[in-house]
RNA sequence: GCGGUUGUAGCUCAGUCCGGAUAGAGCGUCUGCCUCCGGAGCAGAAGGUCGCAGGUUCGAAUCCUGCCAGCCGCACCA
């Protein structure tokens, strides 16, 4: 609501001088201290824009504003013209709406009849998930949220690892050493040993790397054993993948892996990439390299090296799959974007075959984009020091019990501690995810991951949980008029100059792919939150007061949520 | 070597896209605050050559150039 304010006065602005009112409305700021005012324009390009003194500028403006709707005052200081929102009118129209709107709030049509994919997580099923597989999984759900808030149709894709070489070594280990005699217990931990197992023991017996040839180039002949224990494989993995999912609350719309196995189960990713080969080759994409391998060129002016697609053995690669992937996707969705989640390490990839896309002309060149984030640091999967996402899961919640038995005994006679430790424990490690721009790398810190205080996720969700306190205790529907004048004071109108701000964190965090910046922004709602009720109550003597901070407070309850939400994160009742 | 990316307080990071006022949080340290809607909270203190050097500008953490450091990538892995 508040880029609405600000687009009229970039109008006012835009008869006054004649500077178009769009890029008037780019210059508008927050000002940096709160006592300057609500809005600042600075005034330095303006005014040398249309050849007049900056300070005579700035003054003329602040006679126009004076009379402007919603605008109780208009200050110059140095170059700048400091605007003041008439607090009651604008709190009035804003909480009404806020209350109005409810869930909606903040939403938006811009994406009605948009459909965007987004393939994120994307596990290799011969490796265990680890703590490094949460980020594609938690930044694809949550920008996949976004979207959709925004009208956008999505589409999850959960593109699996399934096939080549690794999934091949882990069925030889499956085979050799895996104890099926006790299906329950910890599978994903000892396929995790399995792992670890296969590559120390590949390093003195190059045996097992030559069983593992034989069994992929089986599976790839489509010999009807090594497809059944394929699948049998597939089944055990995708079980413990579900059950990850489960727990973080996240969904997908369909388990496409690169073996691009039919409904029947068979896999087709040999044919179709036989087909992507012979397009490519028509379209004369395709030149010989070393050892009759096959690659695409580039044009030299771009600089980027040649991207392989069938090697000189004349088996095929992880970007033949990507380009048959892509054109299946695109048969069947007609895609408007699509994303891939996906580590940075996979840049270059992602350039040379969206660039390839180009070269081939297919209609879908141009709508992709590589969604790249940075890794976990400090762990390997290959060494055996990897940190399971289950184990740090299971510490969270076991650290969530203590605290709530600690802070709210309470709990126990009105919700099940269990649901909420395990709710509070993912929210603490989603947000710990998003929370930072997504192409920093993030330095596994146990100490750091266990903390419930400051910027963190329980914290956002007790600020949430007491603002449900207080409407608990009110106990009532919500009063249906009220007074805004009321709310006067300065941490009353930070509040609602954030909710004033929510739609366009939203939009923001959409157009950037980067959800952190809902995640900073429910920071500062919170804080703000709780400095209000250390210093004010809600639930007074005076009735008038009563209803309109409750009004407030339930404003902001639904904001919180809804942000919360948006990130993945369980908004709760109590804790 | 080439390309990319990051560098802001002891630590973890906002702010950089689109240049504006005295550079902001959290953690940790120190000091206060529960007769009161939930203290997983709040207030205050201490802590900064915004990697370095130039340039553009009325104005640079932000834009440009060069350099330094870390990380990532650069044909038969995915």
């Amino acid at each position: 609501m508040l880029d609405e304010l600000k687009k009229e006065w970039a109008e006012v602005v835009e008869k006054e001088t004649g500077i178009p009112a769009e890029e008037v409305f780019s210059y508008f700021e927050k000002p940096k201290k709160e006592e300057m005012g609500d809005v600042a324009l600075p005034c330095f390009k303006l005014a040398k824009q249309i050849k007049e003194d900056v300070k005579n500028f700035a003054e003329r403006l602040k006679n126009t504003f004076s009379t402007v709707p919603f605008i109780s005052s208009a200050e110059v200081v140095g170059g700048y013209l400091n605007l003041r929102i008439e607090r009651a009118s604008f709190t009035q129209k804003l909480l009404k709406k806020v209350l109005e709107e409810g869930e909606n709030y903040g939403s938006s049509k811009e994406g009605d009849g948009k459909t965007v994919l987004i393939d994120f997580s994307s596990p290799n099923i011969a490796k265990p998930f680890g703590v490094g597989h949460l980020r594609s999984t938690v930044l694809g759900a949550a920008l996949g949220r976004i979207l959709q808030f925004l009208g956008y149709k999505v589409i999850g894709i959960n593109y699996l690892g399934d096939w080549g070489a690794q999934v091949a070594k882990m069925m030889v280990a499956y085979q050799k050493w895996f104890d099926k005699s006790d299906k329950e217990k910890d599978t994903i931990k000892k396929l995790y040993e399995l792992y670890v197992r296969f590559h120390k023991e590949e390093e003195e017996n190059p045996h097992l790397a030559q069983e593992a040839d034989k069994v992929l180039k089986s599976l790839e002949e489509c010999e009807k054993k090594s497809l059944e224990l394929w699948r049998e494989f597939i089944e055990i993995s995708m079980a413990e993948f579900r059950r990850i999912y489960e727990i973080l609350g996240v969904d997908f719309d369909e388990f496409a892996g690169e073996s691009m196995c039919d409904e029947k189960g068979a896999p087709r990713c040999i044919e179709r990439m036989d087909s992507v080969i012979k397009e490519l080759a028509e379209k004369r994409l395709l030149t010989e390299g070393e050892g009759g391998a096959l690659i695409v060129e580039f044009d030299q002016k771009e600089k980027i090296p040649p991207l392989m697609m069938r090697k000189s053995d004349g088996t095929t690669l992880y970007a033949t799959r990507e380009v048959a992937v892509a054109l299946e996707r695109w048969r069947k969705y007609k895609f408007d974007r699509m994303l891939y989640v996906v580590g940075v390490p996979q840049k270059l990839h992602f350039q040379q075959v969206f660039r390839l896309f180009e070269m081939a002309g297919y209609p879908f060149a141009g709508r992709c984009e590589h969604i790249a984030f940075g890794h976990y640091l400090g762990m390997s999967t290959r060494r055996g020091t990897m940190v399971l996402l289950e184990e740090v899961l299971n510490e969270l919640i076991e650290k969530a019990r203590k605290v709530i038995e600690e802070k709210n005994p309470e709990l126990l006679k009105v919700e099940d501690p269990n649901k909420v430790a395990k709710d509070v424990a993912v929210g603490a490690l989603i947000f710990n995810d998003l929370k930072n721009e997504r192409i920093k790398d993030v330095v596994y810190d146990e100490e750091r991951f266990l903390s419930f205080d400051g910027e963190t996720g329980p914290y956002l969700q007790y600020a949430h949980t007491r603002l449900c306190g207080i409407l608990r205790k009110w106990g009532k529907s919500l009063p249906r008029e009220f007074d805004a004048k009321l709310l006067s004071s300065d941490e009353e109108w930070r509040l609602v100059m954030n909710l004033s701000e929510f739609s366009r964190t939203v939009k923001n965090a959409a157009e950037h792919r980067e959800p952190s910046r809902i995640a900073n922004y429910l920071i500062e709602c919170a804080s703000n939150l709780n400095l209000f009720y250390q210093r004010h109550r809600v639930l007074c003597e005076e009735n008038n007061l009563t209803n309109a901070r409750i009004s407030l407070v339930a404003a902001l309850r639904i904001v919180l949520a809804k942000g919360l939400e948006l990130l993945g994160i369980k908004p709760l009742e109590r804790m």
